[in-house]
DNA sequence: TATCTAAATGATAATATTTTTCATTTAGAA
DNA sequence: TTCTAAATGAAAAATATTATCATTTAGATA
């Protein structure tokens, strides 16, 4: 379940950040999108409508939609910046490694593992990054 | 339990590349310290006992060590392109958000969650990356 | 609705990072 | 010791990212 794009705009607003054209067309790029995008894929499509937006401005609009975490980096799949949409609360990703398609989900029964972690290590533990690589069937498919 | 330099220069060897200063220093300034390093950081510590190691060498060894799993690039401490020495076989990290300090550990039971997201996308996975992020010991203490 | 201002933008330049090229050197096999 | 493919270093090129600053604008306010 990813965020709709409203539900981004609300947010950005709440927390202060004015809804120009060009955030929209960024937020827009990437949530119409399965695949996840690096800055260059995202300021090519965005240029596509809006030929004036600059690198600049893509670049400063992740940096605010990921800091509010709207949006989620990814670094499985080859460019260790690249960004989807992301889904509300802790969750995790799925990523094809041949078209880019990432899926969404939320359990990863880490607990245990964690705990076992703290116990022998003592150190604190604050998060933990988790992505799945593989193939999806369109692209199991493909390959055939 | 890393894997020790002398291990890491028979693998080049029988991989037919060969084991010059410039590797080793690279090897050296990896394996010599628990922290997890940038390109730029290698640099600088190679430099300093070879003055004359380049960028560029030390790049195309951290592309060579990688490829042949001698070293990890890790992703969840700040800068996504890190490395540190391998340890053998499957393996992820815990690493420490203050000092850069880095953790082997093997256990991972994700075997459940793969099965489950297998069954329910039709993906085949092919890997993980699982990375636990927080502060070691001396690390909480030295922030009391 | 018009006005106003802090925030955002775009153009440009600066900086940082990574890769390519190529003449020279060298590890290690013969 | 000789030889050669592989590796290196220097420089430049290509990419990626961030900073600066004059201009524009979203959206609050009157």
């Amino acid at each position: 379940m990813r965020l709709p794009q409203r539900k981004i705009a609300t947010t950005l607003r709440q927390r202060g950040y004015k809804l120009t054209p060009q955030r929209r067309a960024v937020i827009q790029a990437i949530a119409s999108t399965q695949d996840h995008l690096t800055p260059a894929a995202i300021y090519d499509r965005v240029h596509q409508d809006h030929p004036n937006i600059g690198f600049v401005t893509v670049y400063r609009t992740l940096e605010i939609l990921a800091s509010l975490k709207l949006i989620c980096e990814l670094h499985a799949g080859g460019s260790c910046r690249s960004y989807t949409i992301s889904a509300p609360g802790h969750h995790h990703h799925l990523i094809c490694s041949n078209c880019g398609r990432v899926i969404d989900f939320t359990d990863c029964d880490l607990k245990e593992v964690q705990q076992r972690l703290i116990r022998e290590t003592g150190f604190r533990i604050d998060g933990h990054l988790l992505e799945f690589i593989g193939l999806c069937q369109a692209c199991q498919k493909e390959k055939t």
